[in-house]
DNA sequence: TTAAATTCCTGTAAGC
DNA sequence: TGCTTACAGGAATTTA
């Protein structure tokens, strides 16, 4: 599933596509996966506005556009944003289609922009109308509009907590953020209010990474040993984002491709698996709802 | 106030 | 083979 750094990729390869081109208009096959505000006013808000830029907070996705709206998709657990030739067949599960104009900021078009190893003819690709499409089987993924404050004062959009790969992201600030909290490292780790960003999959390797067993209470994690969480915790979302974030269900990038740190996961997903360190068998507990996988022994 | 439980939803896999 | 059932999980909402 989408966490930090599966948006993060799918953000930065977005980002050169689509900053300087219009949203002609959009179209919403399902909806009800638009939360704000009612159907009929997102679409017709968002047509017609340049998208001025692009960026990541947390696991949402934020596309500002022109006079002060944010376009913010969150993925949930299923979602995916790709960028499509407008002919391409539409697949099932397609919430949400935002009809591209031309790149107004430069006269060549974006095809500058796209990936070489991509191997199609792109000269013919500044003439080629595109589409952004919004898929989500399970549906757990939202589209919201408005400015950025007033979705968060209406609560539209959660307070979120310190992005962890931030340089300013101090290990006190981490430290303090746990000594407060009587429930589960793991519960803390997963709680967007006081991390950013991190979900099932990286919660689970950073903790493994740390040594720190996910049932600990959070309040009981010594400084020294929040240190080592705030360092694993840092690692494991970078080493994720250098290698396009995790496909361990249906998790694909902008182009609706794989990413590779699915092959580097030490925890996650390998229940009853020997541990890379101890090779004793890692073992599954619930905690806060998620399955969470760890080794006894290697985990303290 | 905080923490835990429940809910939403569909594809997939296990079990019979 | 085909059906039923359990399970996966982010986060809003409800309950304790």
């Amino acid at each position: 599933m989408p966490e930090l750094p599966e948006v993060e990729t799918i953000v930065a390869d977005l980002r050169p596509h689509l900053v300087g081109r219009t949203i002609v208009r959009a179209e919403l096959p399902f909806p009800t996966i638009v939360r704000h505000p009612e159907p009929e006013q997102f679409i017709d808000a968002v047509a017609g506005l340049r998208i001025a830029g692009m960026r990541r907070r947390g696991k949402f996705i934020l596309i500002d556009l022109d006079g002060g709206l944010v376009l913010v998709v969150h993925l949930g657990m299923t979602g995916q944003l790709r960028l499509v030739d407008a002919d391409a067949p539409i697949e099932k599960h397609t919430h949400a289609i935002f009809l591209l104009g031309g790149d107004s900021s430069s006269p060549s078009g974006a095809a500058r922009h796209l990936p070489r190893e991509r191997g199609s003819d792109f000269s013919s690709f500044p003439s080629r109308p595109q589409q952004l499409r919004y898929r989500d089987p399970r549906r757990f993924g939202r589209l919201l509009l408005g400015t950025e404050e007033s979705l968060l004062a209406s609560k539209k959009m959660p307070k979120l907590g310190p992005e962890p790969i931030d340089p300013d992201f101090a290990p006190d600030e981490l430290y303090r953020s746990l000594r407060r909290r009587r429930t589960s490292l793991k519960a803390v780790l997963l709680d967007q209010g006081a991390i950013a960003g991190v979900g099932n999959i990286y919660a689970d390797e950073s903790m493994h990474r740390a040594r720190l067993r996910p049932d600990r209470i959070a309040a009981g994690v010594s400084r020294k040993s929040a240190k080592r969480l705030h360092e694993s915790l840092r690692d494991s979302l970078l080493m994720a984002i250098r290698n396009r974030g995790s496909s361990v269900d249906t998790y694909r990038d902008a182009w609706g491709e794989l990413g590779g740190q699915q092959e580097q996961l030490l925890v996650y997903g390998r229940a009853g698996e020997p541990c890379f360190t101890c090779g004793r068998p890692l073992k599954m507990i619930r905690l806060a709802g998620r399955s969470t996988v760890f080794c006894t022994k290697c985990q303290r």
